[in-house]
DNA sequence: CCATTGTGTTGAATCGTTTCACCATTAAGC
DNA sequence: GCTTAATGGTGAAACGATTCAACACAATGG
């Protein structure tokens, strides 16, 4: 219970707490004889170090902050997987926050990687925390922002054109055929939601004769997909569209599931359904799924790049910013209707 | 750069180091002129907390670490997000580990969580970490595992009767008249996997003719599932068995893919199949996929449940074990032969 | 008018580690 | 044998927030 420290340690093998530390940090520097009475002195007591007291002394931790929107998707858990193996190759460690999409929560973690002094940030923020970014950023925390960007280039970031694979989405069904298309996400305060949307419109906007409606969903979530499929089954038929994009694959899943359920409308005969992030999934749902991919492992591995890079540069860092392009997965969901 | 402490506030507003405490830690204690005073300097400085600082002094973190097998199973997300419900309650925060079911990536987490003094730790070990947790319980670490337990009743524990999941599982298969049963699972150093198919051999014991044979996966992804259903197709069909039970449905959702993919062998009708956990996407699958459910968010909610009345009570705690029962859901996967 | 109570505020000690200027001891050089 | 270097080791001063005994001052009661 009381807990045991460097001096204990110290007392025990006989020497001062400064050659105890030298056996930690600078194992160089100090003789085979007292190294050897430390290290075992350490086993016989069962000595933990503090890292709030390394810390407090360093200034700053080895950790970094990643915080994500939803960790069960797994466009995030690759990202995470990414970001993860990057920093270990430092001798980092990603301490993962997961916001649920709830800005609250966002806050609460930035604040408390800011208040951990983590060794930088990486966020993939709601539009809220930005104000509450630039200010941590003058108290010295270095940040990567993951899908968004700032006009003044402030900050690092790495991102997927979502506009673009917006665009890719909503061309393919039009080349299929489909002109009564709907989009279904949100909230579209969402950075990702409304840019794959705006790609949407832009395609609907080339292509005359074609129509664009909104399905709003409060979240991107497979019970939300769900319900905007169950929404959608309850129309008469005459009043569905031909066509969805899902603004993640999650979502059209859950909209798949709704379809299959209800028993009425067959995919992609009736309806052609497309989603976002080319989840593992994806390729095994009922009728597969044709998607939009992303690099999602090697936007984790660059974000955290980028923030090495920064954090070695220091205050005459010039602000990267990088962006993937994302690719188009055809599968049976949006093939041609028969 | 040149961070803000407490002391600069201090002087901005013109009062004490230990007032500008107060205020931030007792603002009842506090009168309205010097609370305004130091918020406003607090603003305009900018400051932010140093959470090392106030960890050396409490000795303790408002942090729980929690270590888990595999973020990109839907099952630990859906854990991890009982457990930070639950610990959002209490004004805690969770930090996550993930291991992608390496021990050695494990015991970084363990070591890491244990020297930044967390309030306690929530694992679901691989085994070889048992002796450091005991070390570390010594050392005032309280620790909860997860799908684990000890025969000498030191730690609390949650799980889900494992052994009873993978009768139920193997049952189901046998009374659909399937005899040939193959385990696909690994390692099986990992006790959620060892305890299923040993709940898989009782069961086939039990049924004179039936025979069950092993299938080895590096790991329990898509992937390895994937591979273990190629490796199946890849065989002659009489050597084939006729149902499969997956230690989880990721790599029943693999085998299905692979199987899917060869074009050689239908599901339910060569070979039935079934996973573990009941993930969302089992429901989505190609064929909708049989699987033993667990209350994945309830594990998580009273982990932190136990973690917390263990350091309530302090050293006189009777550590509690939980066994939750899994349950069977019935889909397609596993339905008649016809 | 003094004693008592209460309300705010202060400053110094503390937490456990790292760092660094400064000793001790030995080895090498002449 | 004495100086110079080199090698190990030491102890005290940070780091920044919290806590708590002590104090200042005002209000209340007798």
């Amino acid at each position: 219970m009381a807990t045991v420290n460097l001096r204990d340690v110290a007392t025990l093998a006989g020497v001062s707490v400064g050659s105890v530390s030298n056996v930690l940090n600078r194992p160089g520097t100090v003789s085979q004889d007292v190294s050897q009475r430390v290290l075992s002195a350490i086993d016989t007591l069962g000595y933990v170090r503090n890292d709030a007291a390394r810390q407090l002394r360093a200034g700053r931790s080895r950790c970094i902050g990643l915080v994500v929107l939803d960790i069960a998707n797994p466009f995030f858990s690759d990202l995470v997987r990414g970001a993860e193996r990057r920093a270990a190759e430092e001798n980092l460690t990603v301490l993962l926050g997961d916001t649920e999409e709830d800005p609250a929560r966002e806050r609460v973690y930035i604040d408390l990687f800011a208040e951990q002094r983590v060794y930088g940030l990486l966020v993939s923020p709601l539009g809220e925390a930005m104000p509450r970014l630039r200010a941590l950023k003058k108290q010295g925390l270095s940040t990567v922002l993951m899908d968004w960007h700032t006009e003044d280039h402030q900050f690092s970031s790495v991102a997927v054109d979502n506009v673009a694979g917006g665009k890719l989405a909503v061309d393919h069904l039009l080349e299929m055929g489909r002109t009564r298309i709907a989009f279904a996400g949100g909230p579209h305060s969402i950075r990702q939601v409304s840019d794959r949307f705006e790609g949407a419109r832009k395609a609907v906007a080339q292509h005359p004769g074609a129509t664009l409606e909104v399905i709003d969903t409060q979240s991107l979530t497979v019970l939300q997909g769900r319900e905007a499929g169950h929404r959608i089954s309850q129309r008469k038929a005459a009043a569905r569209p031909d066509a969805i994009f899902a603004a993640n694959d999650l979502l059209a899943l859950g909209v798949l599931q709704a379809f299959n359920l209800s028993g009425r409308i067959s995919v992609p005969n009736d309806i052609a359904l497309i989603g976002y992030d080319d989840i593992d999934f994806a390729a095994a749902a009922m009728v597969p799924l044709s998607s939009v991919k992303q690099p999602s492992t090697e936007i984790g591995h660059t974000a955290v790049d980028l923030l090495l890079r920064e954090v070695a540069a220091g205050a005459d860092f010039e602000p990267e910013r990088i962006v993937f392009q994302p690719e188009l997965v055809i599968r049976d969901s949006t093939s041609a209707q028969h």
